[in-house]
DNA sequence: GCATTAACCACAG
DNA sequence: CTGTGGTTAATGC
């Protein structure tokens, strides 16, 4: 646990940046970063909800128990807030976090947080703003994932890591064949062969985990047609 | 009917 | 943990 300096966080979000020096002092004093690695549980479905987790660097999954299998709702990268719905609207979480990467997580306490939404019109505005691109987002997501089929609905998870992620055509999945399968509400046969298929139709070249998207126009394709 | 899609099972690296 | 083959159920021409 290291002694967290707000004011000089360069990772600091949005809403941290519309609090005045005295009140990140108090975030200072308030806050505790800690360190995750890679397969850690940062907080999980059923245990009471006692900080806001601030996710500093780092990937992390974000998922919950269905009644067949786990569901990954999302993947968060670096910087954001991890799970403010069930941490604030709920006393139990509602669904659990884990590291997918090393992570770095400032946990924050519930009542300073409160406090600055109280307080902190900016604070709160932008903590709002939050909420709804990642409603948005989600709804989005899940109306996509619910009409398309397995090959449009892999692609599309592909082009996201892609696009929105890595920034890159090229890059190590961060997920094993089972949690793609979770992610897009599938079998991990099904994801395996799909994969299996893209690279023998070209589309894609798989070496472990090592990814590159080879013909991003037909990948596109099969993500918008389903 | 016949084809397609995808889940489930089993088994092998 | 992954990849494949066989089987099977559901759905759509």
């Amino acid at each position: 646990m290291a002694n967290p300096e707000c004011r000089l966080c360069s990772f600091k979000s949005p809403a941290a940046g519309s609090l005045s020096e005295i009140e990140l002092e108090k975030l200072e004093s308030n806050c505790a970063q800690i360190s995750f690695k890679k397969g850690e549980s940062i907080f999980r479905e059923g245990t009471l909800a006692t900080n806001i987790a601030y996710l500093k660097s780092g990937l992390v999954k974000v998922h919950m128990k269905g009644p067949v299998s786990d569901k990954i709702l999302r993947l968060t990268k670096a910087p954001a807030y991890l799970g403010l719905p069930t941490t604030f609207g709920e006393k139990v979480n509602h669904y659990s976090a884990t590291a997918i990467t090393d992570v770095q997580i400032c946990f924050i306490s519930l009542d300073t947080f409160r406090e600055f939404i109280f307080k902190n019109g900016s604070f709160a505005y932008e903590i709002i703003l939050d909420l709804c691109r990642n409603e948005l987002a989600d709804y989005q997501r899940y109306t996509n994932m619910s009409q398309k089929q397995l090959p449009g609905r892999l692609a599309d998870i592909l082009m996201c890591m892609s696009h929105d992620v890595f920034k890159s055509n090229k890059y190590e999945l961060p997920l094993n064949i089972s949690e793609l399968a979770d992610f897009i509400s599938t079998s991990r046969e099904s994801v395996s062969r799909q994969l299996s298929e893209f690279s023998k139709e070209g589309i894609i070249s798989l070496n472990k985990r090592e990814l590159v998207i080879l013909n991003e126009e037909l990948l596109g394709k099969i993500c918008s047609k389903g």
